[in-house]
DNA sequence: ACAGGATCCTGGGGGC
DNA sequence: TGCCCCCAGGATCCTG
């Protein structure tokens, strides 16, 4: 689902919504995510004020006034939303927080359940959990010498390099695409065959790409929604990404999918050289 | 050590 | 209409 441009979206949306906000009641559904809630995690968040809401890589993390993290992933379907208490209930929300005045609600829907959501007792706790996974570094503002000894070290397809979360933090499937197409570089290249012009070109190119579908609200395929509920607008804007077989909008040339690093994968074989 | 594949889930779409 | 197969914004565990 939702990669760093709409985690990112869905954090904006929520911040004005929830910072302030208080949490007066907490349930949770009997179906498991991809880490089981614990019974526990209730008491010590109702009662709870939310100061501040931010991101990390495709990880959203709610700030909690006793030091407390609600850190929640959206994996493929996720949907964080803020609604009004008498919003319909849909199938597959599996949490719900009722918000002091105004009257509100945080829901979590997820209908793969893909999704996590996990109560951390303190910043150090969350820190150390993103630390122990190798979560790398943020998109923006990388240093051009990392990322060159990152792309050097390995024997990996580039695909499967952006794909990595310990290398960059953020990009999925879907940007990955976007990204190598900007860049001008196949998927399929062997990342430490990489000069250091083209990964220079390629680390821009990441930034570029998120930050143009930041600019967008994300990309809506099929589930994605922001955190008051709206789509993304940047699947309209896709030069590769789901459009296999159309012709390439740079040369014409037909764009070509094939299965990388357990993913598909697109491509323009014209402009994107191998 | 590292790279690639399988796995966890549900639902939508295409082919027959 | 129904069935079967493939596909999907991700992370993690297991194998070779």
């Amino acid at each position: 689902m939702p990669e760093l441009p709409e985690v990112e979206t869905v954090v904006r949306d929520l911040r004005p919504l929830l910072v302030g906000r208080r949490f007066t009641s907490a349930w949770a559904g009997r179906l498991a995510l991809r880490k089981p809630w614990k019974a526990a995690w209730k008491k010590r968040l109702v009662g709870r004020r939310v100061e501040a809401v931010r991101r990390r890589g495709k990880w959203i993390v709610l700030e909690l006034d006793d030091g407390g993290r609600l850190v929640i992933h959206l994996g493929m379907t996720g949907q964080l939303t803020v609604t009004s208490t008498d919003e319909p209930r849909k199938a597959h929300t599996h949490l719900r927080f009722d918000l002091d005045e105004p009257i509100r609600q945080l829901r979590f829907r997820d209908v793969r359940r893909f999704g996590s959501a996990t109560l951390f007792p303190s910043e150090e706790e969350v820190e150390a959990s993103f630390t122990a996974s190798g979560l790398g570094p943020e998109p923006f503002g990388l240093d051009p010498a990392y990322w060159r000894q990152r792309m050097a070290s390995t024997s990996r397809c580039v695909k499967a390099v952006l794909l990595d979360q310990g290398v960059v933090a953020g990009v999925g499937n879907i940007y990955a695409d976007e990204a190598l197409f900007e860049a001008r570089l196949h998927p399929s290249l062997i990342a430490s065959a990489l000069g250091d012009e083209a990964a220079d070109r390629l680390r821009q190119a990441v930034a570029s790409v998120l930050n143009r579908a930041i600019e967008g609200r994300g990309s809506t395929i099929r589930d994605y929604v922001g955190g008051s509920g709206l789509r993304g607008a940047f699947q309209n804007e896709f030069r590769v990404y789901g459009c296999t077989g159309r012709p390439c909008n740079r040369c014409t040339a037909v764009i070509e999918r094939v299965r990388l690093a357990g993913r598909s994968t697109h491509y323009c074989p014209q402009c994107q050289k191998s």
